[in-house]
RNA sequence: GGAGGGAUAGGAUAAUUGGUAAUCCACCGGUCUUGAAAACCGGCGCCUUCGGGCUUGAGGGUUCGAGUCCCUCUCCCUCCGCCA
């Protein structure tokens, strides 16, 4: 959520931010709204402070004995005037929420500018593409041979954009959860966090999703309960509506869910393979700072994001998006994009994002330093999605004779065996 | 799912037929002190257009006025049933 006074104050500012993001909002109607709102609500203020003073009076005179009709009459008038003005308050207030709930986080001036992804900028590359000898294949060919993928029994069980994973692919995103896991506690400061896999609508409200994007999320039937498409919105609702010691800041949690898409619009993308799914497993790492230090942290979540594809050798390039490819919540996204043999591409496996006081704002979290409780930052980013990170194993580290050899660095979590093999 | 009990500030506890949230602890600042403790004084929830306004789990209603009366909902606890 944009403050309310800046768009108030500096109009201007918002409409540029907006139109690099290519989203039209219809900001005079918000200020038409909201000047609305504050007129009605300052006649309401006035008229209570006067039904306070009142009221006092007439508890005096009544303990004292004395008549009050006078007073009385005087306050049933007031008393329904503001009564009139809190239901327009209410109400003008609802429309103001309804209009700023839709309208998206500024994006940072260090965005490139442009219309969609193309307009990315990379930032580095790590690491070198594998250079084959043969014809590399990609991970459904490679699993379903190896008898670990199985995407047609899924679509028995559940339907499109699911997998039945068996035996060592089951196991490698098993240990792929603790490694990351392991890592982020160990070596990078997180705190393990295990939060409820539904939320509530608030929930959803406060990271952003709703409530404009129903679209990309399941929800339980007769139930204010949605299917979480990421940790981040139980992780960053654990604080909602609380106002923090600064001397916990920064807090930082990371979190291994399933998450659950919809994928509304993306027919005919990526249907083939692990992908793009309904439900994928995701350890994603999230955090709470003070203002000042947010951009600093951005770049240590995206460091920590990186480190397993470094521990795991896994090749990868960083990429900021562009202002026009940028998500609804975020202020700032950097994408790490890890190599694929299969596709000949960098495909998307991270996204680290800052969204400033965005999110902060409408879950309502904030630290007190001072006097007054200010908003924190919050930022989050996958630290890694597993499934990708599987599959992207299995196009990696491929052999001539179809077999998978283990990474080294999670040879620890997957009992020791080195190679994945038909049969094994 | 059924029955009963509960929710007041960080914690703990009060509030006449309804009269406008009191007190203790903890915490912060000040006085005093070499420093600290004690004692004393002031703070000790949010918003503000600095006039004030709001705050007793949430939202409505009755009333000039609601912690208190009425309705709906949420969460917690106990017991029964079911269940991993």
């Amino acid at each position: 959520m944009i403050d309310i006074k800046v768009l108030r104050e500096n109009p201007a500012a918002i409409r540029e931010a907006l139109e690099k993001r290519h989203t039209a909002v219809d900001l005079d109607a918000i200020l038409e709204v909201d000047a609305q709102r504050r007129k009605a609500l300052y006649e309401m203020e006035q008229l209570r402070a006067e039904q306070n003073r009142t009221s006092g009076e007439i508890a005096k005179r009544k303990r004292a004995g004395e008549d009050a009709a006078d007073l009385l009459a005087a306050m049933k008038d007031v008393s329904d005037r503001i009564k009139g003005l809190d239901d327009l308050v209410r109400e003008v207030d609802l429309r103001l929420q309804e209009q700023i709930l839709v309208i998206p986080n500024l994006p940072d001036a260090t965005l490139p500018t442009g219309k969609d992804s193309a307009a990315n900028r990379l930032e580095r590359q790590w690491g070198t593409p594998p250079a084959f000898d043969f014809e590399p294949k990609d991970h459904v060919a490679l699993g379903e041979a190896l008898g670990i993928l199985d995407f047609e029994r899924a679509a028995k069980i559940a339907g499109a954009r699911f997998c039945v994973s068996r035996g060592p692919a089951a196991q490698l995103e098993r240990a792929l959860i603790n490694f990351m896991l392991d890592t982020h506690t160990r070596e990078h400061g997180y705190t393990e966090i295990l939060p409820p896999f539904l939320v509530n609508s608030d929930s959803m409200r406060g990271t952003g999703q709703l409530p404009k994007f129903v679209a990309d999320l399941f929800k339980l039937e007769n139930t204010d309960f949605w299917l979480i498409p990421t940790a981040e919105v139980p992780v960053t609702n654990i604080h909602r509506d609380e106002i923090l010691d600064d001397a916990l800041l920064p807090i930082l949690y990371c979190a291994y869910s399933p998450c659950f898409r919809s994928e509304a619009g993306s027919y005919g993308k990526d249907t083939r393979g692990m992908i793009r799914q309904h439900q994928f497993n995701k350890v994603e790492m999230v955090k709470f700072t003070r203002p000042e230090e947010s951009w600093d942290e951005l770049e240590k979540l995206t460091q920590n994001a990186e480190r397993i594809l470094q521990k795991l050798g896994l090749a990868y390039q960083v990429v900021t998006l562009s202002t026009g490819d940028l998500g609804f919540s975020a202020a700032k996204t950097y994408d790490i994009e890890v190599w694929l043999p299969g596709q000949q591409a960098y495909r998307e496996i991270s996204s680290c994002s800052n969204f400033t006081d965005f999110q902060a704002r409408r879950a309502n979290i904030r630290f007190k330093r001072g006097k007054k409780p200010e908003f924190v930052h919050t930022l989050n980013g996958s630290g890694l999605a597993v499934g990708r990170t599987a599959l992207a194993i299995l196009e990696n580290y491929q052999q001539a004779d179809g077999s998978v050899v283990v990474p080294e660095a999670l040879r620890p979590y997957m009992g020791g065996r080195e190679r994945i093999e038909v049969n094994s």
